[in-house]
RNA sequence: GCUUCCUUAGUUAAAUGGAUAUAACAAGCCCCUCCUAAGGGCUAGUUGUGGGUUCGAUUCCCGCAGGGAGUGCCA
């Protein structure tokens, strides 16, 4: 058991629950003061006391242990001084015992997470602006299903609309199979960026692509044949970037899989009266929630993006039963989501409550917003291609002797590129910068990669003996426990937040924690028994690490 | 106009209402006879603005300024 709840347990506090007191216990600012403490400020609400009288009361009752072996009381805190060797002890053990497991839990109890993530377009290239998405939602994925959960991950293709008449227009007056099969996307791509350009000269061009994508519709077979083959060639070039990136999907359900189970949930509506005519169009009047109305049907009969979310609730609810439903799309849709998940409540469904809008920033180019139609994008395999050259670089410079440069170097930069997405609080937007993701010193993918290839040569090149006693801890050593000892509850936290950065700030610290003692301590010591822990040290700090990375999808390297 | 999100050092960012606001990058300096210097250390530098709630506010509430997003037939 972790100490937090450990000590939680001990104070008994009528007014709290277990949960509650370890939640709230911090580690104090200056290791001097303990290494757990307990603001017992908001406890004063509760019992009518001033904090110190509180702490006072609370330590009086407080009886010391062999884990537990101060108790102070500074200000309004209750401090607690524990025995670090024993802590150290107890870390290194589990850590060892539950090795790739460590941090993993069987908390979710099988119930099952939908995770609606990635989501890309088909005949669109993969850009930088899909990378959070893609990112976020995988590491959320690989997090649920550490704690337990069943994950269904869902990559809600947009297989659906105008776009791909406009497509076959532009097929069919500038494009041919065999180019379309050899350039692939950027053909694909090509044609698009064209037909708007021809269109704004050429309005009838709008025309003919509502025609086409009408004939799709019905099932014409030649419209239906080159959207099954954009569709194919979509799919085969966007698998390579999923593969990079470690992402994996249970289901390719996406917009047009609902075309037929939207009528049901539109005639639900009606019968629920739920449904109002405006203006010739159907919505979901939603004033008394201070929301616009939730469009359902066009005037002229036809469905809308909001149509089709409420079919695809629905049947994932009828599928998979979830606990959650994810959406891992970016905040422009805020309202989008919370109009949705209104008229689903007002539906009466009580999993309404179960959706979850997961809305994140946005990326933008230093030159402004990215835009596929004037082809104004940054495309990730750019991304990629570059970082892993400048890692080869790097290795080339640093370690020429490597054995598998290549691969390393594509590890390190494809690693960089999913770390620098998953560094910052989800909802903060973000402007590319080549310089950024370029950037390999510091709180970097690069960084940690490079502490983990330190605790690899370590392990190589130190002996070491399965049994030690802990010895008395220097400041560094104590600093790795403890950054060690958090790693259970930060993906717990980063799961109940869905907030993965939280997992790449651990890894950071982590590895902070790890070189400060790696510069502080000598591991290859002659003393055995201090050298025995210092090896154990280094597989647990390689173990902790490891397991993070791998919950947001990067590789390790063994050396660099 | 209305709704909503954001604003912390030169830059990019941390901080369940809690102890002296924390890092990285950039700048200047120091450390490879030693387990990987993609490392470690030192110096300097921060909460947009005006109120309020509170024992205590970067955090909560109300103004203001600046920026992003959304706002009825795109997704």
């Amino acid at each position: 058991m972790d100490y937090k709840s450990y000590i939680a347990q001990k104070l008994d506090i009528k007014e709290l629950s277990v949960k509650e007191i370890a939640e709230s216990i911090e580690i104090p600012p200056d290791t001097s003061l303990g290494d757990f403490a307990l603001p017992c400020f908001p406890l004063s609400k509760i019992m009518r006391q001033s904090p110190v009288k509180i702490a006072e009361s609370l330590k009086e009752k407080f009886v010391t242990d062999d884990k537990v072996v101060k108790c102070s009381v500074v200000g309004g805190y209750l401090n607690f001084t524990i025995d670090r060797e024993k802590y150290a002890d107890d870390v290194l053990r589990e850590i060892k015992k539950d090795g790739a497991l460590y941090g993993a839990s069987s908390f979710g109890n099988g119930k099952t997470i939908c995770v609606d993530y990635s989501s890309i377009n088909i005949a669109k290239p993969f850009h930088i602006g899909h990378l959070s998405t893609t990112v976020i939602g995988s590491a959320l994925c690989k997090i649920f299903a550490f704690l337990g959960y069943k994950v269904v991950g869902i990559n809600h293709l947009g297989d659906y609309g105008t776009q791909f008449g406009k497509l076959i227009v532009a097929f069919k007056k500038w494009s041919d199979e065999e180019t379309v099969r050899r350039d692939k996307l950027e053909e694909l791509s090509r044609i698009y960026v064209k037909f708007h350009e021809e269109a704004k000269k050429d309005p009838s061009l709008e025309d003919e692509a509502r025609r086409y994508f009408a004939l799709i519709e019905k099932g014409d077979e030649e419209s239906n044949r080159l959207f099954g083959l954009f569709k194919e060639i979509t799919l085969a070039e966007v698998d390579k970037i999923y593969k990079l990136l470690n992402v994996t999907f249970d289901s390719y359900a996406g917009e047009s899989f609902y075309n037929d189970k939207m009528d049901a949930v539109v005639e639900e509506l009606r019968e629920k009266g739920l449904i109002t005519v405006s203006d010739g169009a159907s919505i979901v009047d939603l004033k008394d929630y201070d929301m616009p109305p939730c469009l359902i049907l066009k005037s002229d009969g036809s469905s809308l993006y909001a149509t089709r979310d409420l079919a695809a609730a629905v049947y994932r609810h009828n599928t998979y039963d979830f606990y959650k439903c994810l959406y891992v799309v970016a905040y422009q849709q805020d309202l989008h989501f919370k109009q949705v998940f209104k008229v689903l409540e007002l539906m009466g469904k009580p999993w309404a409550k179960d959706m979850v809008h997961v809305s994140y920033g946005m990326v933008s180019l230093e030159s402004g917003s990215m835009s596929t139609r004037e082809g104004k994008v940054v495309l990730l395999k750019d991304v990629i291609d570059r970082t892993v050259e400048k890692a080869y670089k790097v290795i080339e410079e640093k370690n020429p002797d490597l054995k598998d440069k290549e691969e390393t170097a594509r590890a390190v930069g494809t690693g960089a590129v999913i770390f620098g997405a998953l560094s910052n609080n989800k909802i903060k937007d973000i402007v590319f910068s080549y310089d950024r993701v370029l950037s390999f010193e510091g709180e970097t993918c690069p960084y940690v990669l490079y502490t983990v290839a330190r605790c690899n040569s370590v392990l190589d090149k130190v002996s070491a003996k399965k049994e030690f006693t802990v010895p008395a801890l220097t400041d560094s050593e104590y600093a790795v426990i403890s950054a060690l000892g958090r790693f259970p509850e930060t993906v717990v936290s980063a799961a109940e937040k869905y907030e993965p950065s939280l997992i790449t700030r651990y890894a950071i610290d982590l590895a902070k924690a790890f070189n400060k003692f790696y510069i502080d301590c000598k591991i290859a010591t002659e003393d055995e028994n201090l050298r025995s822990f210092r090896v154990e040290l280094v597989s647990a700090v390689k173990t902790a690490l490891t397991n993070a990375l791998t919950l947001l999808g990067i590789k390790t390297v063994k050396e660099m």
